[in-house]
DNA sequence: GTCAATTCACATGAAAGAGACCACGGTCTAGTG
DNA sequence: CTAGACCGTGGTCTCTTTCATGTGAATTGACGA
């Protein structure tokens, strides 16, 4: 069985050593470039540590930027030291409000919270209040210090409004032996304006704030990330440098950045070569936007699907600009086609906007004096991303 | 020629409905001793 | 007598409709030079 099937995998030297920590969400030992926010970090929920309650917290920062890596690496921290010290028992809870059926509502949020604390909860038909009522007493049973680092709170809060925040501010104040800390991160800079004062101020009693990285940033943390994630001598330099350059344009991510140093690998391996040069890079770059664009596409809804179908299709029989009512008209025809509801315009115009958000289209609102005020619809796709859209939804509409 | 009013084709917001899912408590039914 | 089936009520959640209001510049038409 020596040439079996997949012995030419395994025979051919691999690029990666480990590959786990070329992925984003690895937290390495030491985060180089974040010494300073991470010691503020620090310095916040240290009082944990003498049994005080820490205060409530903001971090901000765009995307890619190492907040949410800070925020587990300084949780980590915390819990050993708490575990040395022995101190009131401290217990972290991390959360990302935007996971989608985990925490992308109130009840939710609250169903989640629990679950740490292994009280299992329905997902549907309790009142939430009654979540509330619940968790409250769980945690006020023993004396803790609960620190709750609740991840883009900012999609949460526009979901559903900010009185689940308010909410949580005031279990704080009703409890009497455990304390809660928020530490709410989001990459929404002007996110504390939308908020009710009451719980900007309970909320916002310390802000940090991460500036995006730069270049040369990029490129130590690639190079930490390089060094342990790749095997020796598969790299050169010059890959390193032009993923970092690629994104430093895209406002310093970070989490790009290993991405794309990371699929090249792929690339590279998938091509049974044994070094990494840039043109990988390039490859891995239009492959990640591929991968994106093509995934959102087929988990979209079908009457999504279908809005983007009419609006290729639109795009190709019309010169000029592309407006919302002649998107819909091919919406409805499309509809009609394949025996599909049609949906009012409202829905359309909404679900358009959706699409822009994925990055899928480009919109823009723009007048057109007397004969009224659209959006302007463009693809933002095009070549072979463009081609795979698609055949995925010709598949699904046919004609 | 100038200027304010008009007008179009939607955008944008708010509220509420439909239908799927679910928990809970009470009532009914059938099986058991 | 009791365990389990069944039902009504009330809850969440997503997708959607309905109703209402907003918007910005091309066009229009009144007006004065």
């Amino acid at each position: 069985m020596d040439d079996s099937l997949f012995s030419s995998y395994l025979d051919k030297p691999s690029i990666f050593k480990n590959k786990n920590i070329l992925t984003s969400n690895y937290i390495p030992d030491k985060i180089a470039h974040r010494e300073e926010q991470i010691k503020q970090l620090a310095s916040i929920v240290a009082p944990a540590l003498r049994s005080y309650s820490p205060n409530n917290a903001f971090v901000f920062g765009t995307v890619g930027t190492g907040k949410t890596i800070s925020a587990h690496f300084v949780m980590n921290e915390l819990l050993t030291a708490a575990k040395k010290n022995k101190t009131v028992p401290i217990k972290t809870i991390y959360i990302n409000c935007k996971m989608k059926k985990v925490a992308d509502t109130e009840y939710r949020l609250f169903a989640r919270l629990l679950k740490e604390f292994d009280c299992v909860v329905p997902d549907t038909g309790l009142p939430t209040d009654v979540l509330y009522r619940k968790f409250f007493e769980l945690i006020d049973k023993q004396e803790q210090i609960i620190i709750l680092v609740l991840d883009e709170i900012d999609a949460l809060v526009s979901k559903v409004g900010d009185e689940f925040l308010y909410n949580l501010t005031r279990i704080n104040t009703d409890l009497t032996k455990a304390h809660l800390a928020i530490i709410g991160i989001t990459n929404d800079l002007s996110f504390t304006d939308a908020l009710d004062a009451r719980v900007k101020s309970s909320l916002g009693e310390e802000e940090i704030i991460f500036p995006p990285y730069n270049a040369l940033q990029l490129r130590d943390i690639l190079m930490e990330r390089a060094a342990a994630g790749f095997n020796d001598g598969v790299l050169e330099e010059s890959v390193i440098n032009k993923c970092a350059a690629l994104a430093a344009q895209e406002h310093g991510d970070a989490r790009r950045a290993i991405d794309l140093l990371r699929v090249a690998g792929e690339v590279a391996e998938r091509e049974h070569e044994t070094k990494i040069s840039e043109k990988h890079v390039d490859i891995a770059e239009q492959r990640i936007d591929l991968d994106r664009v093509t995934e959102s596409v087929k988990t979209q809804p079908r009457q999504s699907q279908a809005v983007l179908y009419a609006i290729i299709k639109a795009d190709s029989d019309k010169l000029g600009s592309l407006l919302t009512g002649d998107v819909f008209d091919k919406y409805k025809e499309i509809c009609t086609n394949n025996g599909l509801k049609i949906l009012t315009q409202r829905r359309i115009s909404d679900l358009i906007a959706e699409l822009d958000m994925l990055g899928i289209i480009h919109t823009k609102v723009i007048s057109h004096g007397r004969y009224g005020r659209s959006r302007e619809i463009s693809l933002a796709i095009e070549g072979t991303v463009l081609d795979n859209v698609k055949k995925i939804l010709f598949d699904r509409f046919g004609e």
